[in-house]
DNA sequence: AGTGCTGTTCTATCGTTATAGAACAGTGAA
DNA sequence: TTCACTGTTCTATAACGATAGAACAGCACT
């Protein structure tokens, strides 16, 4: 239940923990119906308020990744996780896309880096 | 000298200047040794106080993508068109093979799934 | 009932972001 | 010199992010 927090990026906390809740949705950490940990709980295993990782639960909950009852500790809701891989996804995919276009780079070029940056960075983190 | 701003995202106006001016500088729109806008006419453009992009201007500056003399106006420096593009491309393409290697993605669903993406937008695009 | 967990609400403080206006120093051109 | 421009510095205010502590309500278990 990692999430890495930068509190030099200048992005505010609960938003990075968003992003992160959205990860650990995606990669299959967090399943449909699994309990979520309590604001105070990972809000002490992160090191940060219980506040801070309460807002980000709200927000969470907002979007549909939360659900809870009075009472009740968060949970998973069903397609949840599929939906957190999907957006982190395609979020991450038109952003390059954009970027690529208004650098003028082709839809060849751009497969054509990306396959090297996916060995290169694959090749750094075995070494790691 | 269009730059997007966004008042509900969280993200500080000062690093979304910051990154405007990246693209600027990458998509061939500020060339070495051109002049750009001063802090008080590109606030007044973006509606924002020039405090503001003064701090984006200090951040580019301390990065080595603008410099100045006493008394004149920022001005860009070479190479730093070529250092920008650079910069916010590897950081793109980093962080969608960061998020792929999460979620499982080998390098040719990878691909696959950017191929399909670039010609979704782009359709998008010529139909806007 | 009592205990311990859950999320929620409230007040309070501190630092950063963003706004605003005034004033200063250096450059360059009329 | 004078004027207009540049970036810089200063003070001030309002909103937001993050911290902190206390207290409340609902649920589950003993």
């Amino acid at each position: 239940m990692r999430i890495q927090l930068s509190t030099t990026s200048g992005i505010p906390l609960y938003l990075q923990i968003v992003e992160g809740m959205l990860e650990l949705l995606a990669s299959g950490a967090l399943p449909a119906g699994s309990q979520v940990p309590s604001s105070r709980a990972f809000a002490a295993e992160l090191r940060v308020n219980y506040h801070t990782v309460n807002r980000a639960y709200q927000q969470l909950e907002r979007a549909g990744f939360l659900a809870r009852q009075r009472g009740e500790p968060y949970r998973v809701p069903v397609g949840a996780p599929a939906q957190a891989a999907q957006q982190l996804l395609s979020q991450d995919m038109e952003q390059l896309c954009a970027r690529a276009r208004k650098l003028g780079l082709d839809e060849q070029a751009l497969l054509d880096q990306l396959r090297a940056t996916y060995r290169r960075t694959g090749a750094a983190e075995e070494s790691a």
